[in-house]
DNA sequence: CTTCATGCGTAGCTACGCTACTTGTCAGAC
DNA sequence: GTCTGACAAGTAGCGTAGCTACGCATGAAG
């Protein structure tokens, strides 16, 4: 899948994946492809940034922490990002029945 | 809704939206409006380099005429065009199906 | 001792949609 | 007669945000 779609909707997966529970940034990464089997690969530089961009929002925390000598960044859900969670779920419901309007399987507007 | 979510599926709205029959620029501009009830209200400043994109593509041919002293620029779907259209149209599946699994309304993975 | 998985991070690039603007015709208001 | 606004096309420059390609460090495995 060619990630570049993901414009726009992946700070969405990322509150999306720590509604679950916190997890620090390399797991993100490999809960992202193992819940999408395999189809988001997603760099590093593209969380690690993205995941800034979401303190920087408020919608995520992070505490550090040492785990057998390696340094870890747990980031975890505030209340504001699970209300922005709740935001991101109604704009893609929008977005999936606007754009599925005109890419959708079934959707010639003049069919008979 | 925020347009800025379309990046990278643009130009697969403008094929389907050609797929009907040809049209100018502007008409096209109207038409994402009309069949998205106002959510898809776009500038020319995005649409018409997007037609020219398609254009370079291969996917779309134009022709100028002039309609009561206008000069219009209509487009139309090349059979390129039509098959990038279907491929469109799977990676849009696609694409709804593995970020749905995320955003999804009937989603947790660990619900009881 | 070298390689690989784990784990964090940044600098610079690029793609692409948006803002704001220009040019031009024509219809209708004033 | 002029002016506003719909129609119709277009470009320049900006900002956002994901990607590529790095660098750094530890620990386990060969």
């Amino acid at each position: 899948m060619k990630a570049q779609e993901l414009h726009g909707h992946l700070d969405a997966l990322l509150l999306a994946v720590l509604e679950q529970g916190a997890l620090h940034g390399y797991a993100i990464i490999e809960a992202l492809r193992a819940r999408s089997d395999g189809s988001l690969d997603l760099p590093t530089g593209t969380i690690y940034p993205a995941l800034r961009r979401l303190e920087r929002a408020g919608h995520v925390a992070s505490t550090w922490s040492t785990v057998s000598g390696r340094e870890r960044r747990t980031y975890e859900l505030t209340d504001p990002g699970r209300q922005a969670l709740a935001g991101e779920r109604a704009g893609w419901r929008e977005f999936q029945l606007t754009v599925g309007r005109f890419l959708g399987p079934d959707n010639p507007p003049t069919p008979a």
